[in-house]
DNA sequence: CGAAAATTTGACATGACTCAACTGGAGTGG
DNA sequence: CCACTCCAGTTGAGTCATGTCAAATTTTCG
């Protein structure tokens, strides 16, 4: 009976991110559920290596992972900083199957709710509605990284960490700060010093 | 007779366009098509500016626009060069009637498709296959934003010049290198410098 | 507690910007 | 069709933002 329940909740957060783009029965949840994989990983895993394929979308039902790329150099940017209610993946890879851009690393112990390509196929050949549900979910990730893109060109690496700090307050606690320069694009020296210049004021 | 062919061929590209999504049957397309309409506009025309809701989604038949943002400095950064076969459109301000973040620009005499928020709505009712067609549409654009993104990070200018001209080898045809600059994240002058750099090696 | 990693700090190097002056071509009105 | 203007592009000097490298310090974690 216990158990039962918290098997329940597992899909409580899940839920509700669906119903906040549409309303759902619970029937359809239960569908959508049986295509998803319940996994827990460890701090540091690395869920997805650049040049992998790419086998799985991830939502995160509690815990921190960082999307980065690594150049030639072995310098990291990183994409996203991944915490509870986001999807993890590199979605050009998972597609196309082609090799993954970035890899994809746990900060905490995570817990993640899987699907991969044929469940995926296989839930939209059943409940086409969430061809819908994935469109917004890409077109609010792009107009995201659009927005970073500008931001990165038009603004000081300061003024970025500031607008940062407001836009993801409780990242910083959670993540090293050297992750927060790859972030930014900037070397974990000089946002050493951005931050020591704005105490001074 | 001939009139008719001619306005059959309006479609031709944007069939095409489709088919390689997916496979659509001639009655479909005349949907879709019956969602539509044509547009031709003066080289220079804005076509969205900065601020106010984007009401249209823009398909190219023929001509080139920029996508672009203005800063408080009143610096340019251009997002996107568009030509035949591209998408136009502020795809948060569309979908949310949000301020649109960006400008857009023809810079040559242009031929659109244009779609409005009703008419994609009504067209996804009716045909809801077309969900899977912009998330892919919306997919492909994230992966190129991404790579956008993490290029102008991890490269030098120089380094983003060339390949930039890789990527689009017929776009500095078209529009004037200060865009190019503006798309680069980098001054006009520095480009100047970069381009002279390049020759004398 | 000790080792390893993260952060800070300072000196110096460099990529990229600004400003200003100059050149050259494209469009325009008389 | 010429003369004029204006905008795009180039060039150079000086400056600023940010990077690199190395060393010192602090924090984290086994």
């Amino acid at each position: 009976m216990k158990k039962a329940s918290v098997n329940e909740n597992r899909y409580a957060e899940i839920d509700a991110f669906l119903q906040r783009c549409m309303p759902f029965s619970e029937e359809e949840l239960e569908i959508f559920h049986s295509f998803l994989t319940y996994q827990k990983f460890k701090k540091k895993s690395i869920l997805l290596q650049q040049g992998e394929i790419c086998k799985h979308e991830s939502y995160i039902i509690k815990g921190c992972a960082r999307t980065f790329y690594t150049d030639a150099n072995g310098h990291d940017i990183t994409l996203l900083f991944a915490v509870e209610d986001y999807w993890l993946g590199d979605i050009a890879s998972f597609y196309k199957k082609t090799p993954s851009r970035f890899n994809i690393q746990l900060i905490e112990d995570t817990e993640l709710l899987q699907i991969d390509y044929e469940a995926k196929e296989a839930l939209l050949e059943q409940l086409p509605k969430f061809e819908r549900v994935f469109r917004i979910m890409v077109q609010n990730h792009l107009a995201s990284t659009q927005n970073r893109l500008v931001n990165n060109i038009a603004f000081t690496a300061a003024e970025n960490y500031a607008a940062f700090l407001k836009q993801f307050p409780n990242i910083p606690q959670r993540v090293p700060q050297h992750y927060i320069a790859s972030y930014l694009g900037i070397s974990p020296e000089f946002l050493s010093k951005i931050r020591n210049d704005k105490k001074a004021i």
